[in-house]
DNA sequence: TATTTTTTTTAGATTAATCTAAAAAATAAA
DNA sequence: TTTATTTTTTAGATTAATCTAAAAAAAATA
């Protein structure tokens, strides 16, 4: 089961399967290029490299695919890199904000067992510190309908389950307002004039939030 | 604090580092090739470069020293082997014998507050599941004295506290006999036709062993 | 449809880590 | 102290991953 692969063909993958879970599901050299942070002419390189090992379908000119081997080795990759997010911060204390980078590194270790019994450890866990769902040793992602803040009516109530944005700024910001999973939300009123949101959080403090705050909160009905 | 190094750097810093605390402080090209699995050529490659950046010592012909920053990097990369492993056991349930290879892939992740919550995690651990010291974080050893059975007197008493011999068979065998760290020992009596040794294993059991199995426990007295 | 712009691929180099074969130096043996 | 053996280094290649610059193809615009 699962091949090994470079350190380099994993990131390549990974990047992939993140562009093609996004929106279209056919990728471009650019935006490959733009998240591994290499230039067109290195990815193509690479491009033709995963194809010969059937990683990807790729057609010159014409973006590139997953194949079932290739999306395997991602989503197992996205696994490992979501348990150890919850390792770091469920047994090591980090702050969310904290652990992406050092998970970059540890998705790319190779055990089978590890990454199992890790996963049992934890209590396997349904969702990483960011609300992203951990896929099971089987592949299989169980994702939660969620909703963004923006999207949500007036009155509406939720809890906020996940986020689509990443970075530790805003990650921090969240913290600061109080606004981290689990947390319980009311849509009390939207502002025509900019947008922005202003919340009941756990049914007593009321939080102004910008529209750009709105839209990377995910809240599970 | 400590520069990144790579991988492949990382290697052979720690190869040099266990030659050269095992006898001869000077280390030979041939015997680093040896334990790296490359071949003398590239070892010379690459000791060209470690030297070059202040980590070892040397002199063509005249075989390599550490350098304290040399010694210092070496020393954390055991640090985090050692620790990696205790985790694999103590949390993870996986056997003495089963380690070795998923911490030398752990030792490489790069993270000075990685590597301390997870010492603190653990409990400061004073040895590895192997009785291997655990350097501190300021890289200080605390190395208990250790003798082995094969060095020990009639009638002499102690508790199983290391190995020196790091293979999975022998691991294994010492578990099925009972030989594990912790365990309280006593020779019973010496063989004097093959060397052989019979022990009284927590003041009952008792158990012979060969003198090539005497030479690789460790006990203290 | 013809032209311009953008995207992607090719060509040719570079760097790190490795190798084999040959040369040079050090060590051991005669 | 020569000669032979072993060890180490150099020379020259190879592979993976990357780059810049130029060519080719596709997409957008006029
Ligand atoms: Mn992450
Ligand atoms: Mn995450
Ligand atoms: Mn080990
Ligand atoms: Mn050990």
């Amino acid at each position: 089961m699962s091949t090994i692969h470079s350190f380099t063909e994993e990131n390549y993958l990974k990047a992939i399967y993140h562009l093609s879970t996004g929106n279209n599901s056919v990728v471009s050299t650019n935006q490959i290029a733009e998240i591994t942070n290499t230039k067109a002419a290195s990815v193509t390189d690479m491009l033709k490299k995963l194809a010969e090992k059937k990683l990807i379908n790729y057609i010159k000119y014409q973006g590139v695919t997953l194949t079932e081997a290739g999306k395997n080795a991602a989503v197992n990759i996205v696994r490992k890199h979501r348990l150890w997010e919850v390792f770091l911060v469920e047994k090591l204390g980090f702050k969310w904000d904290e652990v992406h980078d050092i998970a970059e590194e540890l998705e790319h270790i190779n055990s089978e067992s590890l990454i199992n019994r890790l996963d049992d450890f934890l209590g396997n866990p349904a969702a990483d510190p960011h609300g992203d769902p951990i896929p099971d040793r089987s592949g299989t992602i169980h994702q939660k309908k969620l909703v963004r803040i923006s999207d949500m009516q007036q009155d509406q109530n939720g809890t906020i389950s996940g986020v689509s944005e990443h970075s530790s700024v805003f990650l921090k910001l969240l913290e600061k307002m109080g606004l981290t999973l689990g947390t319980k939300i009311r849509v009390s009123e939207l502002i025509e004039f900019d947008g922005s949101i202003i919340l009941i959080v756990n049914d007593h403090a009321d939080r102004t939030i910008s529209r750009e705050v709105a839209k990377n909160i995910l809240v599970m009905l």
